[in-house]
DNA sequence: CTAGATGCAAACTGTTTGCTCCGGT
DNA sequence: ACCGGAGCAAACAGTTTGCATCTAG
C-alpha cells in the first residue's frame, strides 16, 4: 500500500474523523490518544480506539494534527499550530506549552556541527508545576517511576 | 520498597551488572535495551532481558548511563557524558550526538516563559544522515512509518 | 458503485513485575 | 548470613493490524 506522505489518497471525511478533530481541538493541554478517545466517546459511543489511532496517525500525517512524542513512551496529540516548545511537569506528567518562538539558530549550529540534513528540532523542558513544585514528594515518584530528570537528553 | 532516587541503597557490583555496563560504553552510537540485551548474551548467554531492563533503570537512576527518551517510543542509553543533544535520522532511525553545548540560556528564557521550575530540557534535531540524505526515499518510508518530521514539537 | 473508513478483536512491541532461588559483601 | 540481585514468565500499556462490513463521494 503505496502512500504518498504529501499528497497521498483523498481523505473522507467522516463522522468519526470530524469528531476527533473536534475533540483535538477543543481539549485543552495536550491529550493522550485515549483522552481523545474518551472526548470522542461522549459523540460517537461506538467508536473504536483502533480509529482514533488509525486518524491520528492520518491527522497528523497530512499535518492536520500535532504529534509530540517526547519523554514518556506514551504520545499525545494537539491541534496543529505554529511549532512551539513543551515543558513537562516531572511530578504529575503534564504537558505545557512553553511560549517561546523556535530558535532557527539552533538548527544552524546543528547543521555546521553534524553532516544531517536538519529539517527540524524538538525542544522540551523538564520541571515541575506549579501544583507539584510545592511538595516535592512527587519528584521522587516520578523518578522512581523512571522519569527522567537530567537535562540536555 | 520505597528508594530514594539519589542516594538509593547500596549497589552490589554482579556479574552482570558490570556486563552491562560494558555494554553501554563499548556499544557506538545510542543502543536500544535490546541491542545492549544481545550484546551482553555473548558473554552472559543466560542474563535476562527483565535485568537489563532492571539495571539500565537503576543505572540511569544513579547517574551511570543516560536514559533517551525521544521520539518513538523506544528508549535509547548512552554511558554517562556530559549532557548533549542529539539528531534522529528521519530515514533510518540512528541516533548520533551534536556536538553543541547546552544551552543554558533556553532554560532561563523557558524558566520566565513559564511557571515552573525547570531542572532540565531535552533538544533533539531531526534530519536525514549522510547515508539516507541522498536518497530521500526512506523519508517517505519515515513518514509511512509515522516518525515526526516537523520541528519544535 | 467503490475505494476508503469503521468496529472489533487479536496481535505486537517495549517495558515492568511477582516470585523464588542465587550470590556479593 | 543477609539482603540486594538474577532469571523466568506472566502481566502491562500503548499502539497497530486483519478482516468483514459500512459509507462518503
Amino acid at each position: 500500500m503505496r502512500r504518498n506522505a504529501e499528497t497521498g489518497p483523498k481523505l473522507r471525511m467522516t463522522r468519526q474523523r470530524r469528531a476527533l478533530l473536534k475533540a483535538v481541538q477543543q481539549a485543552t493541554g495536550h491529550p493522550t490518544a485515549d483522552d481523545i478517545y474518551r472526548i470522542v466517546r461522549r459523540w460517537l459511543p461506538h467508536i473504536s480506539l483502533g480509529t482514533v489511532y488509525r486518524n491520528l496517525e492520518i491527522l497528523s500525517r497530512h499535518g492536520i494534527v500535532h504529534k509530540i512524542e517526547l519523554g514518556s513512551t506514551q504520545r499525545r496529540f494537539d491541534a496543529k499550530r505554529p511549532s512551539h516548545y513543551h515543558v513537562r511537569c516531572l511530578g504529575c506528567g503534564r504537558v505545557e506549552d512553553v511560549d517561546i518562538r523556535p530558535q532557527a539558530r539552533l538548527e544552524r549550529a546543528a547543521r555546521s556541527a553534524t553532516n544531517y540534513k536538519i529539517t527540524g528540532h524538538r525542544l522540551e523542558f523538564l520541571g515541575l508545576c506549579g501544583r507539584c513544585g510545592t511538595t516535592d514528594e512527587q519528584v521522587r515518584k516520578g523518578a522512581e517511576r523512571g522519569e527522567a530528570k537530567q537535562a540536555g537528553a
